[in-house]
DNA sequence: CAATAAATAAATCACTCTTATTTAGTTATT
DNA sequence: AATAACTAAATAAGAGTGATTTATTTATTG
């Protein structure tokens, strides 16, 4: 069985035609997204949610059974007629790799067909080093490839890298020697990394891996449109439009810090000077406190005191700027609020954001849901792992990465 | 030949499968599309283009030549080989009436399939009323459906109507009666008209509707992504995603009115309230000079004076503002402004935005080009008229309109 | 046993692709 | 100037693929 080759794919500036083959590949895809979807489905009921014929589904999904990318179930029997069998996503269909390169730690997962991680390795540093985190990378796949059976490992689809632009622009705020951040200007992770690895790579915005790691293994997952905001040492985010991840014209859409807010004292800021873990560490420097225990114990920030509800303060109004701003150019009806920070942080600054926008002026719009992400500090690189799942086997027609 | 049922569409929330028709039905599309950008090309051209067979080119193509959509040129000599035979749009190929419905004034046109009008009836009117819009309508179109041939008659694919969301709570700033402006709140626009017309009838926000025109009509309508601003008596926008026109979920996006800016005398405002002639109309009597010219010489503003001014460099800031907003949510490569507004005016206008936009914290950011629109007040009717025009010739996958 | 729903095999239909042929010109050679 | 070689465009015929339609089988309820 292929999957390969979009039915409509925007290559480069150029709409494909259509044939039969790329209508095959489109609709194994769009079966493998509702079962996903729907965790368990039975033969018919895809065939109504399709309005394809009930023998046409019958023939995919007897190729995707065969492929193992599907397992059956027990029949489902006490009804009318033939009992039957419901159908789901076989964990063991197929493995990807995720790698998130952050400022003061990297994390590579291997994670299964559901998303489960089943393996992970992780080192922490003052601050990222191309050739350390290209050795962590070398010695950590090869022990977890290893790791995996024989079969699992041809099963194996990509590996995704997470990691933000333009590393090289941060040596002040990341507190590293500017020559060492200078040699990521021209080191080429992906060229790199595809150069060890028999299956594809892929690189993306590390706040927009975690959009799609929430789009796909979120709660909710079957919101249709919604803003995602990444706090995280800076801030990043991400768009989803009709079930889609948005990546945009130089995959670098969501760039959410860049834009205008209020400033505290007057004139405007960009969200990135209010609403970033960067902006609580110098709170702390300020007050006083020492910060390193922010990135040594990610968990446990109870002994920050109030500076850090100054902190939520102050995100929380950046950020509920930018949720009005966006929702005024696109009708959002989620927001989806995650980072980096323990888990009641980031409910209490969900809760304030929520009261920050009810203080707006809101005529015209129709407020958001705001709401907590589901998934938390490993959202970046689950969301580097579902990179090749994206591209292989969901529909996400054109948006999250333009055909080569 | 059909052309009808979309390859992949989102209808209502599902996604709907594939099969033989629908993928001819799309690769009809796509030919007229890609005829339509490009205004003449040869089959041979297009084959390469799309990917697709020249075989199948030529079986398509021969099926909308005898269907009357395209007409061939004169055959291209003076190459080694076969001369080739250029292909182009069929102006008489379809028509399409479009209805715009404003606060002052309403406009009917009837265009052909090149977009020109063949045809149009103008109203004015202190404030709009139902009946004697409706009755405008019913006069206006036996009338100009009478003046086609009977062959033409045939060929109207359906109606559009571009109109203000909620017009009913205007009625202040129109300075109509509250009651009068009242009984747009039950009065269904489309569905009177859908029952004294024989073809299909759409409805869309007016200042989507005049970026749909800008997509489709505009000069470089190859632009993948912009942002559409239309200053009118309020302010409007639209937004093209991949080509597409993104209508979003409640089919409202681009309510750009409430954008939040930073305020004339600090604060915050909503972008209406600095951007929209509503605005000039206020500084107008406010500086005890006569606004009514506003709305009765459209074309002429000259008598105004430096009020004029004023209010430019307001709405360039509002705008600015807007802009670096929404350009760090989604990196639009273009914002194009338009307006009801004299060629002069709308040409300072944007060489005032492009300077206050300078004059912002651009770290980050590309900056976009800002561009004059390139169809002026007409743009709402013939995005009206577009509409059938989009839904049934060309590609826009999922965006413009969710199915039925 | 009748009724019903699920599943699928076989036959049919629609569409694109491949291959081979025709057509109409240019370029090179005599 | 006449002719041959070459090339590109266009398309007819046949093959291949995939969805649909029709008919049949299977398993269960009542």
């Amino acid at each position: 069985m292929a999957l390969t080759g979009g039915l409509q794919e925007a290559g480069g500036q150029q709409l494909r035609g259509s044939n039969q083959s790329g209508m095959r590949a489109y609709n194994e895809r769009l079966v493998l997204s509702l079962v996903r979807r729907h965790a368990v489905l039975v033969k018919t009921e895809i065939a109504r949610m399709t309005g394809l014929s009930a023998q046409t589904i019958s023939v995919i999904m007897r190729e995707l059974e065969a492929d193992g990318l599907l397992v059956r179930g027990e029949p489902i029997r006490g009804k009318v007629g033939q009992p039957s069998v419901p159908l789901s996503i076989n964990p063991e269909g197929a493995f990807f790799i995720g790698l998130k390169v952050g400022r003061r730690s990297a994390d590579l997962i291997v994670i299964n067909f559901l998303g489960k991680p089943v393996a992970s390795r992780h080192a922490g540093y003052a601050y990222p080093d191309p050739d350390a985190i290209l050795a962590f990378v070398r010695e950590g796949l090869a022990e977890m490839i290893a790791a995996l059976g024989a079969d699992q490992q041809s099963r194996i689809a990509g590996l995704g890298i997470a990691m933000p632009f333009q590393l090289w622009n941060w040596h002040d705020e990341v507190g590293a020697p500017q020559a060492q951040m200078d040699r990521w200007r021209h080191f080429d992770l992906k060229r790199e990394i595809d150069a060890i690895c028999n299956f594809p790579v892929y690189l993306q915005n590390d706040a927009t891996a975690a959009c799609a790691a929430e789009l796909i293994f979120g709660e909710r997952a079957s919101r249709q449109d919604f803003i995602y905001f990444y706090v995280g040492s800076f801030i990043g985010g991400g768009i989803v439009l009709n079930g889609s991840l948005y990546a945009g014209r130089s995959g670098n859409a969501g760039a959410l810090g860049s834009m205008p807010v209020p400033g505290r004292s007057g004139g405007t800021e960009q969200l990135i000077d209010q609403a970033s873990i960067m902006v609580l560490e110098k709170m702390l420097v300020a007050d006083g406190i020492d910060p390193s225990p922010l990135w040594q114990t990610p968990e446990d920030w109870s002994q920050f005191g109030p500076s850090v509800d100054r902190w939520i303060a102050t995100v929380a109004t950046g950020l509920a700027y930018a949720i009005v701003a966006s929702v005024s150019i696109i009708d959002f009806e989620t927001v989806i609020i995650d980072g980096g920070m323990p888990q009641a942080v980031r409910a209490a600054l969900v809760i304030e954001t929520r009261a920050a926008i009810a203080a707006m002026d809101l005529q015209g719009i129709d407020t958001p849901n705001v709401e907590a992400g589901s998934i938390g500090s490993i959202a970046r690189a689950l969301g580097a792992a579902s990179l090749p799942l994206f591209d292989k086997y969901l529909i996400d027609q054109h948006t999250l990465m333009r055909e080569a």
